[in-house]
DNA sequence: CGCTTATCTGGAACCATTACAATTAAAAAA
DNA sequence: TTTTTTAATTGTAATGGTTCCAGATAAGCG
């Protein structure tokens, strides 16, 4: 289908960007995170990729989402020292935790919100990025 | 001194309300909190706490991190995945992350953006907390 | 097709944190 | 004050997520 064409070529162009190399396994774990965008961990990922590529192990699941990261395919998400998880949405946002169930979601955050964190920065400090994590409950 | 007994008091009065027992190990640990307050790890805290104690253990300087937590008089502040950081200051703030010298700063936000962050949510959503972590270059 | 070298793989190593069991010491009771 | 109770401390072992490593495999260029 056209969706998934695209989808190889995004990561094709992205992996070749940076020199690296196009593999099977950077394929099919970028897939999964593609395809149930739920903030998997690295093992939720691991658990999923052994479905259809049994061979594949922890430590290249974790190279790939590596990669991945690398090539800004994908972001790592924070909550508190929980294993890192990885999010898709490349558009500027936040999440929120749920304390209940653990879920993570995506939350959009106005434009505005930006300025208004680097209007807020002392002289002499220069903002890369924000990570904004809302803790609540949801339903 | 007069600043110290506040302290103390304030330390007494938390732990007590919470039902549990005053300890030199507690307040050892509190008072390098408040000394220096540039969100040092658990691990950096016990280096300290054992200059004037040097029985300490590094567990110990664990629990009574956890304790004051507890009695909601630190925060911890996490950036990424890299060991817990312990912060006194209980205000409404967010955190400013040097990627040159990994060092932490206390940011100062708008009451405003509590406001703007809830009233983003969806429906079903509730916030109990926000954590904002600026990443960027200082100085 | 063959060659070079990046990537993959399984397992060992690492590091922050937690768990545990024995010892110590708050602080309540006598 | 002394005794008693039991929470807190201590050193060490265990845990869990992630990284490192060395050998095997496979991209992708010529």
């Amino acid at each position: 289908m056209i969706a998934t064409d695209d989808r190889k070529t995004r990561l094709q162009d992205a992996i070749a960007r940076k020199g690296m190399r196009y593999t099977k396994q950077r394929e099919h774990v970028f897939n999964i995170l593609m395809d149930k965008r739920d903030h998997p961990t690295a093992d939720e990922v691991f658990v999923r990729a052994r479905r259809k590529m049994p061979s594949i192990s922890l430590a290249t699941v974790y190279n790939c989402l590596d990669t991945l990261v690398e090539c800004d395919l994908v972001r790592q998400v924070h909550v508190e020292r929980e294993s890192t998880r990885y999010c898709p949405n490349l558009s500027e946002h936040a999440h929120f935790h749920c304390e209940k169930t653990g879920q993570v979601f995506d939350i959009d955050f106005p434009e505005a919100f930006r300025e208004g964190i680097i209007s807020q920065l002392p002289s002499g400090f220069e903002m890369d990025a924000v990570d904004i994590l809302i803790r609540g409950k949801s339903n």
